[in-house]
Order: structure tokens, then C-alpha cells, then sequence
DNA sequence: ATTATTCCTACTACAATAGTAGCGTATTAT
DNA sequence: ATAATACGCTACTATTGTAGTAGGAATAAT
């Protein structure tokens, strides 16, 4: 059960995009940089970001991308949907015959009850939250 | 983010073995025919869960697999954890310099709330309880 | 026009999973 | 004893999905 690395680096994408405000694009070269993922690569992941409406490209030279949405209005699970797909698969959810099998049908329960909570988790949190946390990161290197 | 069809067979197959008590061995060819998974790859998952302490295997004629513990001992978290592994791999929990990119570290603190989730209900889960799923799912069909 | 950037499609390489095969070893019923 | 039953172990293969690469077309600023 791990997380794809499409997931995890659209992710750091769209923070990087978040924290650099709605004013100027920010172009894929400058996170792929930060970031260290391939341009090629993250391309394609902006494209699925783009058609989902998180976010707004501008062509040409001096482009970029910004986000489409207030960072407070985009919910991480939202996100991880477009990338991930369905978060945990149960193959019998739609398999009519899964409940002659009552062992498969408990373990079904467990794949379910495991999927509401991390969906519960990724509704609960926002792109805002995460910038914020990054903030707050910042601030403790400044203490030390 | 899907589940190996490693820890779905294996619990499924527990769970099997839970709800056959603890009287008599039951064997693979009987779980893999109910629960329609080849014995040969049956066998390499009962490994697992022989060698984590899980089962107890009974050789010979009239042989087959018991739980090594009660079913209310067996939480679900642990028998995932010897089939699937560390559930949502973070790469950058040993790496040094993850926290110089702060986007990066933000996305880690959602992918260990994520994490931690999980967990949570893997843990408050028995297989005993899974049982009981089972049988009040039973009870349902009886109902109608 | 030139340069810088996104956009689109196809292709390739690699790794992990899933599943198979065969023989070996232990145990029990008879 | 012997046959039958069933686990034990290791290696192999095939399939799938992920990750990443490549090349060129469209678009906008200068």
C-alpha cells in the first residue's frame, strides 16, 4: 500500500504553487528544480492538475501555472482522487456474487472502514493547511 | 494506493481459519476452493503468517492450519504489516535534507496524518471482530 | 523572428506483483 | 511398512503498472 509517486510529486507541486500566491505563474522548470523531478514528468501530472480544475495554465513565454482555486478552497483529497484514483480498491465492491463468501465480506468491511478514515483525513485537510504547516516549519528552523 | 491481493488473500484466509475454531485443522485446499485462490500461492501467504506467529501449521494426513492465538489477540494491523510492509512509504523520513524544501515536508506531515489513520483502525480491529461482521452478515440474509 | 514556455502523444525501461512448477519432507491412517 | 495426505521450500515466469523519456506542435512575450 503505497503511495504513488504521480500523488506524492503533484502534491509538492501544487504547494510550491500555493505558496507562490496568484500573482505571477510559477513555470514548471522553477519546480522541477525545487522539487528535483523530472520537467517531462511533472508535465504530465500538471496536465491531469489542469483538466481537474486545480489549476490554471499560461502559455508562452513568461508562463506558468497558478493555481485555479483559493488554497483554502482545494481539499487534499480532491487531489489525491485525480491522481490516485480510488484510494484502496475492493474488487467486490461491485462483484455481485462476493457475498456468498461471508470471510470476504468481513474482510471487505475492514478494506471499507480503512478507506473512510483516510478519506476523513485527506477531506479534512486543505492546500491552505499545508502551506501553513510549511510556515510553521520555517519558523522553527529560525528558533534554533 | 491499492491493496496487494497478498494481504487481501491472507486475511481473507485468517479469517477462514477463525471461523473454523480451533479443534480441528483446516486445510489449504478447502480455503483456497471457498475463497477461490490457487493453493500453490495460498501456501506462500501461510508461510507468512506461520513464520509472524499467527497460525500453526498441522502436517500429515487429516493436517492443515489452525490459529496459533485466540482470535481476539490477532489485531489486523499486525497481520497487514507482515504481508504489505510499512503501509504509506514516506521516502524522506531518513532523508536529511527533506526538510530544506519546505513543500516537501508539508506533504510528509499529510502523508503521516494519513498514515497514522490508517493505523488507528487496523489496530481496533480483532479478527474476532471480523467474525462477528461475518456472522451478523449471515443473520441479515436470514432476516429477508 | 526568436525565444521561452506549455501541450500532446507515443514510446521505453524497470520493478513489483501475481501466479506456476516441481520436488522434498513430515505425519498420520490403515 | 506403506500409501496417502499435506505442508515446505526454492526457483522461475508472465503480466501489469509505474516511472520516466522523447520529440515535436502550439502559444505568447520580446
Amino acid at each position: 500500500m503505497k503511495l504513488s509517486t504521480r500523488t506524492r510529486y503533484a502534491v509538492r507541486a501544487i504547494i510550491e504553487l500555493a505558496q507562490n500566491g496568484n500573482n505571477k505563474p510559477l513555470q514548471l522548470k522553477i519546480i522541477a528544480q525545487r522539487q528535483d523531478i523530472s520537467i517531462k514528468y511533472l508535465e504530465q501530472l500538471m496536465a491531469v492538475l489542469r483538466t481537474a480544475g486545480f489549476v490554471r495554465s499560461v502559455r508562452g513565454s513568461k508562463g506558468g501555472y497558478i493555481l485555479a482555486k483559493a488554497p483554502d478552497q482545494i481539499k487534499l483529497n480532491e487531489v489525491v482522487h485525480q491522481l490516485e484514483g480510488p484510494v484502496t480498491t475492493v474488487e467486490c465492491v461491485e462483484d455481485e456474487d462476493c457475498c456468498m463468501r461471508s470471510a470476504d465480506c468481513a474482510a471487505r468491511s475492514l478494506w471499507m472502514q480503512v478507506e473512510q478514515a483516510i478519506e476523513k483525513v485527506l477531506q479534512s485537510v486543505t492546500l491552505q493547511d499545508l502551506v501553513d504547516r510549511a510556515n510553521d516549519g520555517k519558523r522553527l528552523d529560525y528558533q534554533i
